[in-house]
DNA sequence: CCCATGTCAGTATTACTGACATTG
DNA sequence: CCAATGTCAGTAGTACTGACATGG
């Protein structure tokens, strides 16, 4: 592979660009208090209140256990609440406090601001086909 | 922001895109005794041999004292191999061995088959835009 | 002096594996 | 029995910060 190769290499720019998001994301949500990974939690969770820790772990592409780290810092924080045991299945429910609402919402604006910001630099009719293709590479390896 | 805000996050399905390609070449270089972070770095070295530590660092999109521990497995493992003192210098210029290169080799397959499938499932005539889309956006948030 | 580099230390987050009991 | 879940334990990879000496 030669180095117009690498460049050339859907992997790479794959990686870069989001290692470029991640990083902008890490710096912005320090200032809140929040990981990334804490992040995507909390928005999993303020799209569908109740999702178990399984739930999330396959949203936020983490497994059970390092989600279940994760929670447990939210939880400490008073950000989410899980019961102590559960109604009928295995599974504990997991939802937003108040606070953690609000901690969300402020670091969402920021987040979206991020967002913006790195998809303003295409053309608004790249977005859907971009949308579509990163879809459709995830389902084609299996993710 | 809604479900369907959430599936429509460019952010989102880089993260997925990136976290499939990332889980299938987990798999694929384990079978070669090789982690994902030693794969990238082998083939940074294969494509521009004398690179320093800092170089591939930020080729890796990882941290200086992220990419030494990498580089310091490899050269337990006979991979890479480093002068003990510089030439000019403080860079120390990295080189694949002949095993390296040979292990590099073998894994290239794997995970160029992997991209292929990746990429496969894509009308040939959307490669070039994405990976444009892609450099742009990361150029965009500074990365 | 400034800056990039290599390196050491310590710590934190996230990740993996394997394992086990529980629930439906 | 089987599948999914929550959880415990151990380990590993990657990240951060701060610090320091070195070389150009």
């Amino acid at each position: 592979m030669t180095q117009d190769e690498l460049d050339a290499s859907v992997g790479y720019v794959l990686k870069r660009a989001q290692a470029a998001l991640r990083g902008a994301m890490d710096a912005a949500l320090r200032e809140h208090g929040l990981t990334t990974p804490q992040y995507v939690c909390l928005e999993l969770l303020d799209q569908r209140p109740g999702l178990s820790n399984a739930e999330l772990a396959r949203g936020a592409f983490v497994s059970r256990q390092s989600m279940n780290v994760v929670l447990r810092g939210l939880e400490e924080g008073g950000l989410v609440e899980r019961p102590a045991q559960a109604a009928h299945g295995r599974a504990l429910p997991v939802r937003l406090t108040a606070e953690g609402r609000e901690r969300l919402r402020r670091a969402h604006a920021d987040v979206f601001e991020i967002e913006r910001r790195m998809v303003g630099v295409l053309g608004p009719e790249r977005v859907e086909p971009l949308l579509a293709d990163l879809t459709r590479m995830a389902e084609g390896l299996g993710g």
